[in-house]
DNA sequence: AACTGTTTGTTCGATTATAGAACACAATTG
DNA sequence: CAATTGTGTTCTATAATCGAACAAACAGTT
């Protein structure tokens, strides 16, 4: 019998790996779980899924409402705070210029291996179209303006060395040259973005972009905005 | 030998405990860690650290740079997304609203044992102000006005039984029967900050903030758009 | 109302799997 | 070459697990 044989993650430590388990199952569901329901979705024992909630609450990662019901605590803020900091800040200004000169929701996403997570997101003044792009929201690096750009900053051999699994997307290419990728209707139906690559000394292949229902620039002024943006961010993290 | 002789918390699962350790230095400290360096800050073994941060980054949240050295990983921001959402969703609006009609940086700050966390926050159209407050940081509750706010929503009787090693400030009561908090040069020298409490069902008590540098508006004009915004943010939350 | 059955939160102790330390070797970097 | 780091061993003490048991809240029934 293998440890870690039910376990989805074969990772070595058994208990830190559930521990992160329910921090993503808190995540995922919308709402707070009594903590018989959270060791369901575990599939482990109620005392165990008990014992491991006292020990994340002990660190503000989980608090627990009236009902005594479970959900996710301000100490992942806490954390999070680290992610990217370099480019967290140096990109915010340039988002909020972005945002509210093209009237377009702006955000910076970050390369996950198959996925692409959204960083940072600056919403236009005059915010009339709904925000779209939340901070931690995950898409398919395979879909979307800000995953194609992302594997834009690789050529097609490169990538498919670095990454076996996921195909190189013909857009990619197409982009590369171009120097931005756009899509339409990919993540979100009726939604538009384009993106650039960026690219940070020490840290993850990132894109910056933007997202439109309905563009009132022409594609190609969009992109210049975000390339000059882009160059500023990468200037400013040497 | 009592276990978790050494570890400062003395939660049930220490392995857990340290991996949650290990991202908390990381997201502190605010550059990349070598394992040597991260292992000798959490006064475990290298094999040890090694162990952890192999299990941490299988879920994304750490990632290695070139160089072998680690920071905090994208799955941080995936987890921190849950916290508080509807609180998240519900204030960006109006922290955007409130930010360029005062501008000022808006933010919501939620209670944390001895601490209020920033959760979200807004920087104003013009920003020609530096952004001080930033998402995931920290301030003692004793400290400004959003501290104060949250105390403010208490009694002092029921604040003393609440958290009995923590002093209920006179402000708080001067601010609980004024509506709203303010301070000045308290957390950071030169900065004011207004505040407003903010209480949501099911979810920590917290507060509505604004900071600046010099007022261009009366404080109780500020007061009196905090406490608007507040109330429409609790009347979506139900 | 009292009684009973059910569900949930919590605690406890024995068993066993698991983490931790030390060692060794490869791969790097200066 | 030396020094640091990445990676894998092995073995034993320890810490996590499991299951059961206790406590408390709540619903239904007589």
């Amino acid at each position: 019998m293998t440890p870690n044989a039910g376990t989805a993650q074969a990772s070595p430590s058994q208990t830190l790996s559930r521990g992160i388990r329910a921090l993503e199952i808190l995540a995922e569901a919308q709402q707070p779980l009594t903590i018989a329901e959270l060791a369901d979705a575990m599939g482990v024992h109620r005392s165990v899924a008990y014992r491991i909630l006292r020990t994340l609450e002990d660190h503000s990662l989980l608090v627990r409402d009236d009902g005594g019901r479970v959900q996710p605590g301000p100490g992942l803020a806490v954390l999070a705070r680290g992610v990217s900091r370099n480019l967290q800040t140096a990109a915010l200004p340039e988002l909020t210029l972005l945002a509210n000169t093209l009237t377009m929701s702006a955000f910076v996403a970050v390369w996950d291996r198959e996925e692409c997570v959204t960083l940072v997101t600056v919403d236009p003044r005059h915010s009339g179209a709904a925000v779209v792009q939340h901070p931690g929201s995950r898409h398919p690096i395979s879909a979307g303006a800000p995953g194609i750009a992302i594997q834009s900053a690789f050529p097609e051999q490169e990538w498919r060395a670095l990454v076996p699994g996921i195909p190189y997307r013909s857009e990619a290419a197409e982009a590369r040259h171009r120097g931005y990728a756009a899509s339409h209707d990919e993540v979100i139906p009726g939604v538009s973005s384009i993106a650039v690559p960026l690219r940070v000394p020490g840290g993850r292949p990132a894109a910056l972009a933007v997202v439109y229902i309905r563009a009132a620039q022409d594609p190609d002024e969009v992109a210049a905005a975000l390339t000059e943006a882009a160059r500023r961010i990468e200037a400013q993290l040497g």
